[in-house]
DNA sequence: TATGAATGAGCCTTCATTCAT
DNA sequence: TATGAATGAAGGCTCATTCAT
């Protein structure tokens, strides 16, 4: 965790390079050593990712981690540096990827209505498919967000969100569909809210109330009506 | 956890005994440490509901439990079976006193709109001044709710929120005020999904946004803007 | 190493009282659990004492002592701590003792040389006999003493020895067969040097020089060499 | 540490080869790289050297000593075999510095005191300036001096001491102004003692007494005094 | 009802060492 | 000669739990 991790922190850099390209890592010929330790390490962080998301940072076991892997525990140490280092790169990977989908969608060519929809749906589709995430989240709000302090290049991924958002705002503002003075950060939790609840609480709501969130005709449902509160509350008038 | 589960139930049930009767555990003759053993259970229980909610079930530590209260670890295996067994009478009892809390509200002599926003900022208020509760139900979630199966009346409780929400809806339908056809179940989700987040996420909202959701102020603007987009969502026209 | 550590340090704290005595720790009636606590406690320390001797701090293993007695290996660290906890109890009855058998002659009723020389005598003894204490002080010099600095009532053990030397370097400068200006502490050294080397330095000597200083008839000689530098030192004219 | 040995030792031996002649390892014609090994060499040693004083053999970790070396980690198993054979490298190249210190001196012109004083004074000074070939020592001991059976050439070192010893003592006792009978090996062992407890014990010592060995003003009136006790000792009358 | 002592299983981590290139 | 990747074995430590009294 000490040394180990200036090692492990290099090669974690490559999970923001474009997915496609992401070859040779340092400039090595081809078809050498680096192409397995580039998947050596793919290979543990996704195992690890659904483990830590299923049992959270306490509840997971390196060992366990370690045999569902092609490798040994003892890669783990040499690439993360412990459990800690491993719980943090996952938790960076994570972040990455899901910024990555919610912000893939061209929004500017749609009106302001249809953009914040799109928008909304676009989030809740990403909370729904990645519950792996949600609950990743979840467990580091129990930590106090700790580990995440030290993920880096966290808040540039939510200002681009943000900026989004207080485009769709702006724009709606102009042409008189949306009302003024609505806070692009609120919009964002609200929007966050409904969506991730609907993931995060799907046991205690089931339990409690024997309704399946994730049903597929109740989550259709339900990303129109995330999309409708969203809309009657930004809408002027 | 497994074979003095029947012992641990046993006397967990004595949790929703009347509080005022402290009927001697056992039978005893003498009326004298019935009332010590309930003092001796909820001084295992309050100190292990927060050890809980803090570290969530893997993080607890039963020795950290036992040491912060005024009797030994024994009595833990004694009282409750194991560190399951303990985890479920804090989970019941939290349920209980939370359901309590929304529901002191008499909300049939006002308007349905004043009804709904009240019982909007009670739902915040309560979950605002209990994150206790919200971290216990995060965590369990986190466990796929295996626990709160085995807590009872829970059921019950949820419908009686959903009765107050339904009556409120009623009667705003008749009078004009909310729209019909708005489920009172999905009203209670996403009642619950704004206020809830604002606690849940409070860590790693504020570690990507650098806002606190619990900043006093915010808080309070925050309350009456989930009031605002719930009441805006069930207006009619 | 945390908390367990007071409990660990509660009993410790018999190591200093009488011997002889140290009956029922904590005045149990009397042929109880106590007795064997402080069992299990001389147990995993003697053995203890003679691997940390052998091996060093890092190089003694706690399976290996937890294997040599009589418990497991987790009442190590129910006692103890941990290892350096367990190294440190080891370092602090080891010091006390061989200042009790330093201590353990009534020199006031011998002339200062008698003295001197029974006392250089005596810390000979000591030290031939108990190599195990002073491997300890040497590994504790490769460690910077560091756990020295934890140990309770050192300086009061030296305390006593020096007070000695000084009132037989007084005694003697009065009578005229000591030189005057010797300082006690120098001559504590000096003693202590000679003794100690003796039994520190055996092995790479006798791979030098092919002598063992611990030949029973060379270590005699020795005895009475070291005494004769001292005096020889001492003495005036 | 075990097959790699043979390997280990052979090139170890090229530690004693002249430095000047820097014939490259392998027979390999071209008189390039020969150099840059016997100073990749000479780096893995004096890094390994200050470890192994520090931490002594089971505390130093070949990870922290290659990464204190310009070269990789293997270099240390293609020229040392192993751990162990790197300790015994380190030992060697002490032993043979700290005794060429100590001999470098010519002790015939001067008179019998005046040679036994400079040569006590010689040993006390390369003792103080080599605290890492005593931590070396000390720790060669605590491994019954297993390692130093291996070092070569160890006695020739020491018989040049001890006839240096020896022609002192003989002129001295022909002049008159040292006793007759004192054997050199003695001398040697009580000069030896004096000198080194001074560094061995320095952390010890300072626990215990709060003063420090090696204060400079400290340091040199303990030489004197040394000087002293050795020659009162070997005083004639 | 209550307690200090004891425990086995398993957890995270580290070590010296070797392999493929 | 040199390197990054890989590893088995073991090391220190912690956990929930039970026993004897």
């Amino acid at each position: 965790m000490r040394n180990r991790m200036s090692n492990g922190m290099k090669t974690t850099r490559n999970a923001f390079s474009e997915p496609g390209a992401a070859r040779a890592p340092n400039g090595r010929p081809s078809g050498d050593r680096g192409r397995d330790a580039e998947q050596t390490r793919e290979d543990i962080l996704s195992v690890a990712t659904e483990e830590f998301a299923e049992k959270g940072l306490s509840g997971a076991r390196i060992d366990q981690i370690a045999e569902r892997t092609s490798t040994s525990k003892r890669m783990i140490y040499y690439y993360f540096g412990g459990k800690d280092g491993l719980y943090r790169a996952v938790l960076q990977r994570e972040y990455t990827r899901i910024r990555d989908a919610e912000m893939a969608i061209g929004l500017e060519h749609f009106s302001p209505e249809d953009a914040l929809a799109k928008l909304v749906r676009a989030t809740f589709d990403s909370h729904i498919e990645r519950p792996t995430f949600v609950r990743l989240v979840m467990n580091e709000n129990i930590h106090h967000a700790e580990h995440l302090k030290r993920v880096e290049g966290l808040s540039r991924l939510n200002e681009a969100m943000i900026d989004s958002l207080s485009g769709i705002l702006r724009r709606g503002a102009k042409t008189g569909v949306f009302r003024r003075g609505i806070d692009p950060v609120d919009l964002h939790i609200n929007i966050t809210a409904l969506c991730f609840y609907t993931v995060s609480n799907r046991y205690t709501f089931r339990e409690g109330f024997g309704r399946d969130l994730w049903d597929r005709r109740d989550a259709k449902k339900r990303r129109a009506q995330v999309a409708d509160i969203i809309l009657r509350w930004c809408a002027a008038g």
